[in-house]
DNA sequence: GACACTTCCTTCGATATCGAAGATAAAGCG
DNA sequence: CGCTTTATCTTCGATATCGAAGGAAGTGTC
């Protein structure tokens, strides 16, 4: 079993190996920019790293005109992070090295309904399984994070008033967890995993939203830099009310919610009702590439309601980038209309350098993103 | 006439002073908490500012149950701020120690329309004014910060597509001014100044949304307790579309934005519509108080549809206050009918703790704010 | 009023950081 | 090829910060 220490690291130490650990930094001099300390203390804490084990000199990078640097590399026996993320019929699990690199990825069949404490005990043992069969011995487990589909109360780690999750409101998630682990133990949305995730793959841009298109509609926002929380629930868009000229009922007790109309599931059942079966969410993206004009209509007008609920957000919060991920976020005619809407009604101060793609780290992004917040807790 | 060079402050010295011009700490211990400084550290640092004129001990404060601290305050010698905000028909003009506190303030009228050279030399020529009149010699003046109608970019200083000040696009405010006085000049959005100064007033409330409720709408928003700029833009919240029966075409040559319904401007024109004519929307209020029905019910829509626009923004950021002020924020019926709309539309967890209130600090809101912004560029 | 306790502030040796100067290793160029 | 230029990294004395210990000046208690 893998030991349990924390990193043993002081004062600037810390700062340094992050800087390297998230790829901001190859050398010594990148060190000295970026942190700020003098080239000479860089040195120092950089040697006493080198000698900790934490990290390793490994060849030289390309010459920017002088001198090449000596690359400098996380030592792969630094540590490990155990990251998941949690759906209601699904769950990824992870392995990561300290740079956020995935050692390993699995997908599991799971329902989140069987009640927080199942669930929990069964991801651990899935966590100790990772463990033996991917991790090097004496590569030392540093920290636990898991994504949950629901908001989560970001001082006490518990689970507030989810809608799809029976029995877990008020559950102390991280607490739980950590009478498994004497290690930091982060319990985050899923939406904003996802976030911190895609804004590793946006660097240079400092204000992001991230939308989650799937089964339900999530958003995460990155303000500075950093993940947005507010009061556990900041990003909610689902529950926005929209213009329509019918009226539908949400499942929250409002009328007209965004989510009633965009959602995959509410694409769904309007495709149903068309007489069109699909049972996931996904398929829709088939039926739009096959050019389905029901399906294909249906998910321009989603794209469009979504549109005017960012407009808002966009000429308030002046993103500098909207990515769109989930997985309604591979049609076309979504993204389209979203730029449609925003670009011909948003100040032109606001949407001037503004970005609208499709999401760019992959299908591990919430995973990649547990990794970044660990890395924070960790050092 | 005042010197103008810059605060003789080293290092550590900066955020130590700033510490006690903003009031956060009275003390050598209050210092060490705040600053994360050592004791020793804190105690060698103010012991030079005291040397160097810039701190003066004054007395000893409360107990908190053993040696009473020996209170600091800044000298009344470290200098001056000239902080001035411009609105399309008057201007506030103030002179501020370097805590912030308000030596003198005059309101004069002054035509925008005149374009940027004419208004801006003669500001500088009332700050000179004022500064004979009212300044002790011997004060340096230390920075400058003026407030402006209309978007700004904040890297640059200029004044970025404006919609009411006719020859401003574009101009480089911030240079012109830098040209008479060779100091710290800071150009900035009015509701973001006002945003800065109300906060100053909620403590412990990192993120707020302060509307300026008069002609027109403005927002300013405070993310962490930082002012949030986004490209510029950030928290414009007037053109945004609402729901409504009619369809009126704004200026901006959308049809149905906020401002259009809701603004003062807008309240204005509907009651002439209906035979009672006002000049300044802060008449509107005493129409409010004397019971006109027209005005109490124009002013209730006006609250309902800002509080609509909210909604949405409620959900999203989170925020922890939202500061109303502006001229109609007096009206009684215009923040009973935001909070009425925020609190039955949006999200329990996003409201549970949010406090909807009029603003707290007073005429002098932007100048304060002027005046915070600055003090982080001298220090 | 003696005593313990708390808070505030200073003293002083240990440690961390800085900055200038130099050593090292490459690219660019005649 | 030697020369200049550029960038990286190290050495070393000067400076800033820290932390433990202690003195100063209060409060509260028996």
């Amino acid at each position: 079993m893998s030991g349990k220490e924390r990193l043993p690291v002081t004062g600037a130490q810390g700062g340094l190996l992050r800087l390297v650990a998230t790829g901001q930094a190859e050398s010594r001099a990148d060190l000295a920019r970026l942190s700020g300390l003098a080239a000479s203390s860089v040195s120092l804490r950089v040697e006493e790293l080198l000698e900790a084990g934490l990290l390793v000199e490994e060849g030289s990078g390309t010459s920017r005109g002088g001198r090449r640097p000596r690359r400098l590399r996380l030592a792969p026996s630094a540590g490990l992070l155990a990251v998941s993320d949690l759906g209601s019929h699904h769950v990824r699990l992870g392995l990561l090295d300290l740079s956020g690199t995935p050692l390993a990825v699995q997908e599991r069949a799971c329902d989140i309904s069987a009640g927080p404490e199942a669930v929990l005990d069964w991801m651990a043992d899935a966590f100790d399984d990772l463990l033996r069969t991917h991790a090097p011995s004496g590569m030392p487990l540093r920290g636990v994070c898991t994504g949950i589909p629901g908001p989560v109360d970001p001082a006490s780690g518990r689970v507030v008033g989810p809608s799809r999750m029976p029995g877990w409101n008020n559950y102390p998630v991280a607490d739980h967890l950590g009478t498994r682990y004497d290690l930091p133990v982060l319990v985050e949305n899923d939406a904003n995993l996802m976030a911190v995730g895609e804004a590793r793959s946006w660097p240079g841009s400092d204000n992001l939203m991230v939308l989650k298109a799937g089964t339900g509609i999530g958003c995460g926002v990155i303000v500075n830099g950093q993940l947005h929380r507010g009061r556990g629930a900041a990003g909610d868009i689902s529950h926005v009310r929209v213009r329509t000229d019918s009226s539908v009922m949400c499942s929250c007790g409002h009328p007209d919610c965004l989510e009633a109309y965009a959602s995959g599931a509410a694409l769904m059942s309007a495709l149903a009702e068309a007489g069109i079966v699909v049972d996931r969410p996904a398929d829709i993206i088939g039926l739009v590439s096959d050019a389905v004009p029901e399906a294909t209509s249906l998910v321009r007008a989603a794209g469009r309601l979504i549109g005017e609920v960012l407009t808002v957000l966009v000429n308030f919060f002046n993103p500098d980038v909207i990515a769109v991920g989930g997985s309604l976020s591979a049609a076309e005619p979504l993204i389209a209309a979203i730029r449609a809407a925003v670009y011909e009604r948003c100040l032109p101060l606001a949407t001037r350098d503004l970005e609208i793609a499709p999401a760019r780290a992959g299908k591990d992004v919430a995973l990649l993103g547990a990794g970044a917040l660990l890395l924070d807790a960790v050092l």
